[in-house]
DNA sequence: CACCATGTTCCTTG
DNA sequence: CCAAGGAACATGGT
């Protein structure tokens, strides 16, 4: 569920309300979320620690803990996969059903919930090595952007979902920032001209920080679903209609008008993944092909 | 039964 | 060795 806003509104929503909290008891349900960090070594070092931090590199959540006795830090890694959420929650309630991992801080449960069970939750680092610059950052520079797109053969939609290039980027922006820089999706890498690629590097930026904007306006609940839960990229919502009204432009609207020019938005396949866009705005041929 | 789903990693192919 | 594409992971919705 998570792209890189969804996750920083998130880290922005929990931070205070970890702070300074101790963790009493630590249950793994699913041993597999932990990968490669085993149960024991988890129980281990997140016992009796408390939380000093929390930060986002890309779509990871990073939680700062003080080890109390020998004040050594320690660094925890949370991944929401596609379908995680984490939130805290009375201990007197009764846990989900799909509760993965849960942590007793007291009064309160901090509890990493996950259909899927595709997310992480583990003392391992090396996925956040790898990452390339977080693009809201000046690290994500237009001169880096434009050498390691030269360098890739891959259609741009595909390239804008390697980690690597740019940290944050998933399936549902990687759609925006093409439909807002007016680039087909099909367009290969290293074709893309000059001022397609300036369009393109603002364009992820744009749509990124408004997003984050957007979400830091909505009223959260995480551990109920629907209008509050945080997932309020899917422009679509029983309880409050309207609400999501113009915040995705093509995403999830297959066969509905373009909200600039009214052509059909398409939806095509690649890479295993849906795409959107509007052949109209960014038609092959505006994209130099 | 079919196909769809916000992500990442591993395996195969070229 | 590298780049790119597809399958796998696991569960639920339509």
């Amino acid at each position: 569920m998570p792209e890189l806003p969804e996750v920083e509104v998130l880290v922005r929503h929990l931070r205070p309300l970890l702070q300074n909290k101790t963790i009493r008891n630590v249950q793994v349900n699913r041993a597999r979320v932990l990968t490669p960090t085993s149960p024991g070594q988890l129980r281990k070092a997140l016992g009796g620690a408390t939380f000093s931090g929390l930060s986002r590199r890309g779509k990871y959540l990073l939680f700062k803990l003080r080890n109390q006795a020998n004040l050594e830090t320690r660094l925890l890694i949370g991944h929401l996969g596609m379908t995680g959420r984490m939130y805290l929650a009375p201990s007197r309630h009764l846990l989900p059903k799909h509760a993965a991992v849960v942590l007793n801080l007291g009064a309160q449960n901090f509890i990493f919930e996950d259909t899927r069970y595709f997310g992480r939750f583990t003392l391992d680092q090396t996925a956040v090595t790898k990452l390339g610059p977080e693009p809201l950052s000046t690290d994500f520079s237009l001169q880096l952007f434009q050498r390691a797109l030269k360098r890739s053969q891959q259609p741009i939609k595909a390239k804008l979902l390697d980690q690597s290039l740019v940290a944050g980027i998933g399936n549902i922006y990687a759609s925006e920032a093409l439909f807002r820089a007016g680039i087909w999706p099909r367009t290969k890498a290293n074709r893309l001209r000059p001022e397609q690629v300036r369009r393109l590097w603002r364009a992820i930026r744009e749509v990124l920080a408004s997003a984050i904007k957007f979400g830091s306006t909505v009223p959260l609940s995480y551990a109920r679903s629907g209008r509050g839960d945080g997932l309020f990229y899917f422009g679509k919502s029983d309880d409050a209609p309207g609400f999501y009204e113009e915040r995705l432009q093509v995403y999830d609207r297959a066969r509905l008008p373009c909200m600039v020019c009214g052509h059909k938005v398409r939806r095509i396949r690649q890479a295993g993944r849906s795409t959107f866009y509007c052949p109209k705005c960014q038609s092959r041929q505006k994209s130099g092909v």
